[in-house]
DNA sequence: GTTCTAGAAC
DNA sequence: GTTCTAGAAC
């Protein structure tokens, strides 16, 4: 299967729980959510609207193809998709708790000029520490003040804004965001500037590492006033068991090839 | 979207 | 000499 038409595969199924398990990760009435299959970060998925009538492939192929047309039906839409894609925010909330004992900021967002057809919402964790993030496109692509990402809150706000203003955000042109990507790599924490890859990644490791360190002792000294002192050493280990597949180690594919 | 790799950067 | 990027191929 092409990579160009996947994401409209998966859409376009009556029935979504016949998806892999290594793919889907939930899925609504309207929309359905599979696990990135290159993730970059620790949490990375993907809420893809579901092509169910009256919504079309056609319209659906992109963000720029839906506010193209009908706009209550795209407002409609793009509402759909963020009501369901703050319940995955919740579990990924949830698991990061579970897991590494505090929770981290979750941004959910489309990508001005996708590379996939069939509109997608990225929900991403912060932390963009991935082996998968190796090139200043990706990076740049999530970088939450460059412009090329496009925040749900943001394309929302769209809608109530003064229409001229719509129409000209909804163009969407691609000669106009691509050039973002080759912009220089700089953290979107400190906005200091990076020369290649390596460093950056190795920065954005340590600022991660620096915020676990800052809201572990939070929740450490919340804990000691309020007199409970019984719980588990939240600095320790906790690998073992099953890492739940929400994770981004998500399963192995249970069929000989992944589906890109 | 990824992989591969030539040649630029260091 | 090695590391890293970026363009072609898929």
């Amino acid at each position: 299967m092409s990579f160009l038409t996947a994401l409209r595969q998966y859409a376009s199924k009556a029935d979504p729980s016949s998806l892999p398990t290594s793919v889907l990760f939930t899925h609504t009435a309207n929309s359905l959510t599979i696990f990135d299959a290159f993730p970059k970060a620790t949490f990375h998925f993907l809420v893809l609207p579901r092509a169910r009538p009256p919504l079309t492939v056609f319209e659906l192929a992109s963000l720029r193809t839906l506010l193209k047309g009908d706009k209550q039906r795209a407002r409609q839409t793009i509402q759909a998709l963020a009501e369901d894609a703050k319940q995955v925010r919740a579990m990924i909330e949830e698991e990061m708790v579970s897991r590494y004992g505090f929770k981290w900021e979750v941004w959910m967002g489309f990508h001005a000029v996708p590379s996939m057809e069939h509109l997608h919402l990225h929900v991403i964790s912060s932390d963009l520490c991935s082996p998968s993030l190796k090139t200043k496109k990706h990076y740049n692509s999530f970088h939450p003040k460059l412009g090329f990402f496009l925040s749900l809150d943001d394309v929302l706000s769209w809608f109530d804004a003064d229409p001229t203003f719509y129409s000209t955000m909804s163009v969407l042109k691609p000669t106009q965001y691509e050039p973002l990507l080759k912009e220089t790599l700089s953290c979107w924490r400190c906005g200091r500037d990076f020369k290649n890859m390596p460093t950056l990644k190795a920065h954005l490791q340590e600022e991660w590492d620096k915020e676990a360190e800052r809201e572990k002792t939070k929740a450490a000294n919340k804990k000691r006033k309020h007199g409970s002192e019984n719980s588990a050493d939240s600095n320790s280990e906790r690998d073992e068991h099953a890492p739940k597949r929400l994770q981004t180690g998500r399963p192995a594919p249970a069929d000989s090839e992944e589906i890109d």
